[in-house]
DNA sequence: AATGAATGAGAATTCATTCAT
DNA sequence: AATGAATGAATTCTCATTCAT
């Protein structure tokens, strides 16, 4: 999977890797600190005690840092999902609650993902960005859905997937401290609300 | 000019008042189509044709704009909602259909509206500006279940208010295109969600 | 004569405008002192004893300072080329020779003018500006030409003034010092080359 | 050989000495392509599909590209005038002749050659690069000059030959398109021009 | 009040050169 | 010798805000 594409330079040496890995925990912290326009190549380069020069030797500018974050991001949701494979003896919401337990493991633990995730930018590759990670997930509901309600037209059971995806969305922020402190009451309404969402729009 | 010798007081006022309209509707605009950060100062001036000096001379900063807005939308909002009384003939789930219908309304004709409503800017100042919008929401909300579910906790009214708004909150954006135009079927997918979500989570 | 179509903003106010040609001679200095390329916007700005957000307010970049300096050479050697008017008791070499001494004092004047005229830039725009001079300086060339020796082709009538021009073009610097003194016995060696030119290749 | 004390170390190895070449090649192309400012080491050193690591190992900046081409061109130029002697059969004329064709076809074969003999670099060592190559040209006209005008005052004689070196530089990029193609028209011109000046300058 | 010129800190990015591997 | 990562001063340009007219 290299995800490189979008690398300026991809380093050869292990320093060089090594220093991809810091720019990129760096900006993480920053975008979720001050945002992601607030975040300055040079305060990132400096949190990742490198220098600036050495930032854009790997990044061609900062939209790419948090490209390459999202990308990061994608990744490991994609593989964290494919681990989450359903059963006959499980069911829609049964499988759903454990995608959002994952996804709020995800959030908790990654700080720049929020960033990636609701980055209300105008910016078009930005934008992307964030689709991309929005259609890993959607891929996912999908594909539980599909699963459990097989005779279900695609069009709808892929709107019902966007419509949970999104309300998930919407308040993971507040089911989630700062500190990553995850908060089980909320976890359990979000479930609540797509679960009674769910059984509603598919069960007829 | 000369008729400023007769009515010395008063035109000054309107002429004031109608620069403050243009400036704010020109700054919905552009916020709406660049955000927040990217809209400067000088091209807010220069849309609402006026100078820049003329700007600063209602609005002490960029800040103090996006504020004013935020301010208007929630006494419009709160005027709208206030006509929105419910009675016994109605159910919450019909009340709270109607809400999502005037905000969906109110979205799509007001161009700053989704900034100051989804704006996740770091800064606090606006973020409080946000947040008053949320409560106006949330009030109504509050207040329509209150009506049909006395009994309740108030804790947990508030929460499923919240969640409801957040709800919305979420799909308002797919539902409304760009050119204002409004989806009835995500509306109604909308309300399917939420209406779900208040019959199981209240009526119990 | 507005060849402000390149400024940022037309100064409406004299500030402004003094601002504008402040700009433009600390330009040419500097330009003439270290070269184009060397010269930064910064330093342009504190020659000019202002700041370099003025600058930027007048000119979009660094480029259109050197377009704006052409334009205004272009100009002022028109007006002075359109008071060399040939008539019949002089001759191509005699009026030829008056072109030579507006053009040394004018680069002995216009401490900007050589980088202008020399300026091998590879930046289209700025080939054009220099090209807009030379075209200037060819067209009168070609003039008097036509006024002496009408029955001669244009073709050939434009090449002659072409070469005629780029041989003064490249001895014009070995004849005025840096200092603006202008070397009479190198003037007249240019008159010289181009005078023997001009009589063979017309006179036949 | 003496133009080797520029370099940081001399190769004795074929495979140093071909890195060199192969860098000067391609410091040559980009030079003629995009300019001497604009072409950077490292982009040099990717051309000439070596590390920028290896450049530096040869050449301590970017300066002494520029000289190590300027000597190379200088010393082919030199072989080639020494191949050209004049002799009493031929004429003052014929031999420049001769030396406007050698330099055409060699400005024509040698992209960088451009970039030196024209650079209008402020930079004192690169004008000194330039200047040498004016001399052995200079020297070479003034030679033939002697050879068929024996009486004639030196300052005399290197005043014609510096006019008509200049003369020729002046109308050598016309003559010469960027793919390499010579217009004979033009060349022929050019030996119109310095043609008449040395007639009329030494015979009288 | 209105205008728009003035300001300068600060942002992104480049590039010659050095140095560790 | 070769490689390419590291460096950071320097550069262009922006933009919120102030101030003179």
């Amino acid at each position: 999977m290299t995800e490189d594409v979008h690398l300026r330079r991809v380093p050869r040496q292990t320093r060089g890797q090594q220093r991809v890995s810091k720019i990129l925990s760096a900006a993480a912290e920053l975008f979720a600190e001050i945002g992601y326009d607030a975040s300055t190549t040079n305060a990132i380069a400096a949190r990742a005690e490198t220098s600036i020069g050495s930032l854009y030797q790997f990044f061609p500018n900062k939209d790419a840092i948090l490209e390459a974050l999202s990308n990061q991001y994608k990744a490991e949701l994609g593989e964290l999902f494919s681990s989450l494979s359903p059963n006959p003896n499980s069911s829609v919401e049964m499988m759903f609650g454990q995608i959002v337990d994952t996804v709020a493991a995800f959030y908790a633990s990654r700080p720049g993902f929020q960033v990636v995730f609701y980055g209300s930018s105008q910016k078009d590759e930005l934008a992307e960005a964030a689709d991309a990670l929005y259609q890993t997930i959607i891929a996912s509901i999908d594909g539980l859905i599909a699963f459990y309600h097989p005779g279900l037209a695609p069009d709808r059971r892929t709107l019902s997937a966007l419509v949970s995806m999104k309300a998930v969305k919407s308040l993971l922020p507040m089911a989630v401290a700062n500190n990553g402190t995850i908060n089980p009451h909320l976890i359990a309404e979000i479930k609540t609300l797509v679960g009674a969402y769910l059984r509603t729009t598919l069960e007829k």
